[in-house]
RNA sequence: UGCCCGGUAGCUCAGUGGCAGAGCAGGUGACUGUUAAUCACUUGGUCGCUGGUUCAAUCCCAGCCCGGGCAGCCA
């Protein structure tokens, strides 16, 4: 994967400086500049020299032309290493000695290797800037390089979806994605939550979370056969049917009865045929599960585990956010703020029946205790009568899964999504049903076979104890935090029903 | 899976039953401490594919392929 594919020949390797020494300019010499014994200069990152304290007299840089423009005696070229969103404006004097042979080459798209001069810019666009005295052009980009300095549809970046990390959009959505994921991590460490690795492979096939992929070695088109005609399985790779994963759920729950707080965080994957804007057949689920833990503290993890996302990324992706709200969302920060301060809204089930049925609206799909809340029921309770982040809970028996707790009514579980605006539902979780004897009821009323179970009912008869937690789609909420309206755009290469390319 | 919208230059799009258009990108030149620089000139087309209607189809019709939106399923 990493440079051995025939067509990542044309991909920039960072040079080992040490090999090349330039005697021409004894970089390392100078003073107050970070050097190796062998004299070698150390890459400083764009981010970096853009916040730097003053001049500097020896620096190396290394990125991509965003944009080169030529002046009389010079050129500007606009380099860009993926560290920020801003790349720093390097000059390019007339006088270097490959200046006619070279910066023609440096163009869009090619990679960069500049040492030079930080000096404070000439410029009223940017604090500092970049004197070359020496560029090389790494890598050249000729002119069939599909980036371009103007604004691409998405459509269009998805279908180069290999370069499209180099633009401003992508560039910021994957560097707000690698920080969000490192704040999940850092929220559930901070609270001594351990990380379960749930197993991608499962061979449970009857969770209710959606259709599964097959997980096979044997033949497609000669499998071996039973006398009775039917695919042998026994003879496949695992002795049996097997699946990726649609949730690790019922694994973290195993650990959650051992080292109390856990989650999961990992690849999910539905074979559900299902074409919009937020389902994708693969994405990554964060799922907490707690014992010792009940609806109520369920629902206060899940508010302060969003709220510690969002400001997380709040203060560390600053400027990636910003151009976001100014190019992909107008509404973006004042929202995020907004949902910071307030707190979340809660309304139970039977209460959102109410409030839908007396809202005065006329609904597509009826709405009728019993039924499922549809998608024009929650962006309603979500986006016009709560007009915040809003908790429903407590859902009718028969709408959910088996594991949910069953309430005193008899008639509803213990079940909340959360519901955000513009997305809809973010979070789904539940208390578990933790009585040995009503579980296994459930598992007859939803016609699951116990022997299937047997180890997920060994936990209810050995020290059970009421526990509770929730899966948190995590592409979801990274388009909650970007504003980004489409899944396939904050999913590195995304997986949907009659694509996955790349 | 259902309903709806779209597919024209590398990109973003306009357009017409009768010679295929713009802006940007590319090329050439000019100018310039520029900021997706600017100005002039310029290269560039299987109008998604197949079939039909027609003297003539990029345009009308049908089928297919691809992309998107919404709904269902859910995170």
């Amino acid at each position: 994967m990493r440079g051995r594919h025939p067509r990542a020949a044309g991909r920039p390797r960072p040079r080992r400086l040490s090999r090349r020494p330039h005697a021409r300019i004894c970089l390392g010499r100078r003073p107050g500049f970070r050097s190796s014994p062998r004299m070698s200069l150390s890459r400083t990152l764009v981010k970096d020299a853009l916040l730097a304290a003053g001049p500097a007299d020896a620096i190396l840089l290394q990125g991509w032309v965003r944009t080169r423009r030529d002046a009389k005696g010079f050129s500007f070229v606009e380099l860009n290493d993926g560290s920020s969103l801003k790349g720093i404006q390097v000059i390019a004097p007339a006088t270097l000695p490959n200046y006619a042979a070279d910066l023609p080459r440096a163009a869009t798209g090619a990679a960069l290797e500049v040492r030079g001069r930080l000096v404070a810019s000439q410029g009223a666009g940017q604090k500092w800037e970049v004197v070359a005295e020496t560029l090389t052009v790494v890598g050249e980009a000729d002119a069939t390089y599909p980036l371009q300095k103007k604004g691409h549809s998405l459509e269009f970046l998805r279908e180069i979806a290999h370069l499209r990390p180099r633009s401003n959009l992508f560039g910021a959505v994957f560097r707000i994605r690698s920080r969000l994921a490192y704040a999940v991590h850092q929220f559930f460490q901070e609270r001594s939550f351990a990380y379960v690795h749930a197993p991608i492979i499962t061979t449970s096939d009857c969770e209710g979370a959606g259709e599964l992929f097959r997980v096979t070695t044997l033949d497609a088109s000669h499998p071996p056969m039973t006398e009775a005609g039917d695919v042998d399985f026994r003879q496949d790779f695992f002795a049996r049917k097997a699946y990726l994963t649609v949730s690790g759920q019922l694994e973290a729950e195993v650990f959650a009865c051992a080292l109390s707080n856990v989650y999961t965080f990992g690849p999910t994957f539905r074979a559900e045929n299902s074409n919009t804007s937020r389902h994708a057949a693969e994405f990554w689920m964060i799922e907490p599960e707690m014992a010792f833990c009940d609806l109520e503290g369920n629902m206060a993890l899940a508010e302060e585990f969003v709220k510690h996302l969002i400001r997380d990324v709040r203060q560390h992706c600053a400027g990636d956010l910003e151009f976001l709200g100014k190019f992909v969302d107008q509404g973006l920060l004042a929202r995020l703020d907004f949902v910071l301060e307030r707190p979340f809204q809660r309304c139970s089930y039977t209460e959102a029946i109410e409030l839908l049925a007396k809202s005065g609206r006329t609904w597509e799909h009826p709405v009728a205790w019993g039924d499922n809340l549809q998608s024009e029921h929650e962006r309603y309770l979500a986006e016009e009568h709560f007009k915040c982040p809003v908790t429903v809970y407590n859902y009718p028996r028969t709408l959910k899964p088996f594991y949910m707790r069953v309430n005193e009514d008899g008639r509803t579980v213990r079940a909340m999504d959360l519901l955000v605006p513009g997305i809809g539902e973010i979070i789904g979780g539940s208390q578990r049903e933790e009585r040995l004897e009503v579980l296994r009821e459930n598992l007859a009323q939803h016609q699951l076979p116990e022997k299937e179970y047997w180890w997920y009912l060994d936990l209810r008869r050995y020290g059970t104890v009421p526990h509770a937690g929730f899966g948190l789609g995590f592409e979801r909420m990274l388009m909650f935090v970007t504003g980004v309206a489409n899944i396939r755009d904050v999913i590195p290469f995304a997986r949907t029903p009659g694509s996955a390319d790349f």
